[in-house]
DNA sequence: CGGGATCCTACGTGATACTG
DNA sequence: CAGTATCACGTAGGATCCCG
């Protein structure tokens, strides 16, 4: 198997506000009621694509299916191991479907489903958010960093 | 100091196509150009909010102002360190203004800056998602966990 | 109260080799 | 081609102590 245990993380938010005011209360307010992270939504969903690679490979498989290999290249910088456990979270979460052709050589095709698909347009937003604010970003950064030492 | 460097992502995106498809096209197109991450806006921006901290500071940060302590029990289940360390980053990416009243004991206060807030509709696009299906999701790993071993 | 400095560990991650 | 298995490393992150 590749990772079996995802973490158990396993703190003691009782009392905490996880999912925070405003959007605590669109998210449908936890707080005292949330035991764990898997309790929040926010959380929950977001530490998946929390890592780079969900992100970007979710935002790949929004032009269509691709194979892996062709995906790893696409992606660019991913491990081989990476991608396969990335999808593998990505097929447990229901966003990914994988099909696999039995042929030789074996071709495998990873496209979105229908939940991985309305996924793609709130994260377009965000991802024009950066690419919008991207300019911005690095010029605080410049700044902050020619500040006192 | 705390944890200087950020880590030396240097590999060769020369041939990847990062910013992926439909979206790289509405992102400015990178592919051959991109030598960094930190040339790719999506990366970039993304490897920060990807951290679970930063989103849910942020988050937390539109209702308003928070002093430090309050901040790390509402976010809840953040050490202090890591409180810290998302703090300055956020700060440091322009997203997050520090005030600090020299009075004793301190009080510092974190605000989101107009860039800060700019982030938050789109992020709350991304939050309302993560609401909206976390259901469907855990529905998902669960079906996943009980099929074959 | 807010946070800097240290220490220490777990696990994420990449490189490599093997299979069908 | 599409993985799986193994190993070895780095660093992200928690715990702690202390200072202004």
């Amino acid at each position: 198997m590749v990772d079996a245990a995802p973490a158990p993380i396993e703190a003691d938010w009782s009392e905490a506000d996880n999912c925070a005011g405003a959007l605590g209360a669109l998210v449908g307010g936890f707080g005292a009621s949330a035991r764990s992270a898997a309790d929040c939504p926010v959380r929950d969903v977001l530490d998946r694509l929390g890592d780079a690679w969900s992100f970007l490979v979710v935002l790949r498989l929004a032009d269509g299916p691709v194979r892996f290999n062709e995906l790893k290249r696409q992606v660019g910088g991913v491990s081989q191991r990476m991608l396969t456990v990335t999808l593998r979270g990505l097929e447990r979460d229901g966003l990914v479907d994988r099909t696999v052709f039995p042929t030789t050589p074996p071709r495998v095709e990873y496209r979105l489903t229908a939940l991985g698909n309305s996924l793609v347009e709130p994260m377009t937003a965000l991802t024009r958010w950066a690419a919008t604010n991207h300019d911005s970003v690095r010029a605080a950064r410049a700044r902050y960093d020619t500040l006192p030492a």
